[in-house]
DNA sequence: TGATATGTTATCTT
DNA sequence: CAAGATAACATATC
């Protein structure tokens, strides 16, 4: 699923592509997908595509250069896509026609939306929206304080918006077992030193998900936008590794859910 | 056929 | 009142 890692390598790449392009005709194949009117943003040309938190953002610019720049406010949520230069697919929601091609959201479980937003929009957007877990404003004291404010499973504190952002399923479990820290301890039973290696593996498994391109895990949803699976899922060690070997200490891993989600684990190593 | 996959929000409970 | 827990969303797959 799209966390951190998938949308900054699809931003990543559309950047390379899209900007100067313009947008000629939005084709809206699914209304529960699209908020706002195609005609507000046609004519408009790109001036930037980047990330925040689990969102893509594409600036636009008018033409009448007296007018204030808006937003395409992208989340994929669980099987949102985008991808250039494609084809129609049986799950196409919306297709943007632009100078020099065509960008498709394709969406199987229509959960995922873009919306035109202004400056305003944009903010309160992200409101309440923690920073991005690999943001410099995410300090050791300010991750530690998140944790230790809360009872709730340190796992579920790590993938609460509201505290940092970008970190989802995958890479909170991934995290915690490099942490050696188990996802069920309370938040604010995790020491100082302990919170300061979690943010630190965090970062590591964040980084690594962007070097290997993200993560196309089993259900296959996940692609960049040139339409191709991630690879960071070759290097898993711990999720969707139930009944497999822990890398450290050959132990057996286990699963559980934990709000709802799947919680991989080795009950060894992470105390 | 019902359980499972998960990002986010609405709603219920403690 | 706030924090936490859970249901809901939609759909393919096993």
């Amino acid at each position: 699923m799209p966390e951190l890692p998938e949308v900054e390598t699809i931003t990543r790449q559309l950047n390379e592509v899209l900007v100067g392009q313009r947008i000629v005709k939005i084709e809206v194949l699914s209304k529960k997908s699209f908020g706002g009117n195609p005609k507000d943003v046609e004519g408009e040309k790109i001036v930037l595509v980047r990330r925040r938190a689990k969102m893509a953002i594409i600036e636009l610019a008018s033409s009448d250069q007296r007018l204030a720049s808006s937003y395409l406010l992208i989340h994929l949520k669980m099987t949102g896509q985008l991808v250039y230069q494609a084809t129609n697919s049986k799950h196409t929601r919306m297709i943007f026609h632009l100078s020099k091609g065509r960008l498709f959201f394709n969406d199987q479980r229509l959960f995922g939306w873009i919306k035109v937003v202004d400056e305003e929009g944009l903010k309160r957007e992200f409101k309440n929206y923690g920073p991005d877990i690999i943001d410099k404003a995410v300090t050791n004291e300010y991750f530690y304080n998140a944790l230790r404010r809360s009872r709730r499973a340190v796992k579920l504190v790590i993938i609460d918006q509201t505290k940092v952002a970008g970190v989802g399923n995958i890479y909170a479990n991934e995290g915690l077992w490099r942490a050696g820290i188990n996802p069920r301890r309370s938040g604010n039973q995790v020491s100082r030193t302990e919170s300061d290696k979690l943010l630190e593996c965090l970062r590591q498994v964040i980084n690594k998900g962007i070097k290997y391109g993200g993560a196309t895990a089993s259900d296959n949803s996940y692609v960049n936008a040139s339409g191709l699976g991630g690879k960071y899922q070759e290097h898993f060690l711990v999720y969707e590794q139930a009944g497999e070997k822990c890398h450290k200490c050959k132990s057996v891993i286990k699963k559980v859910r934990l709000g709802g989600r799947g919680t991989y684990f080795c009950e060894r190593c992470q105390k």
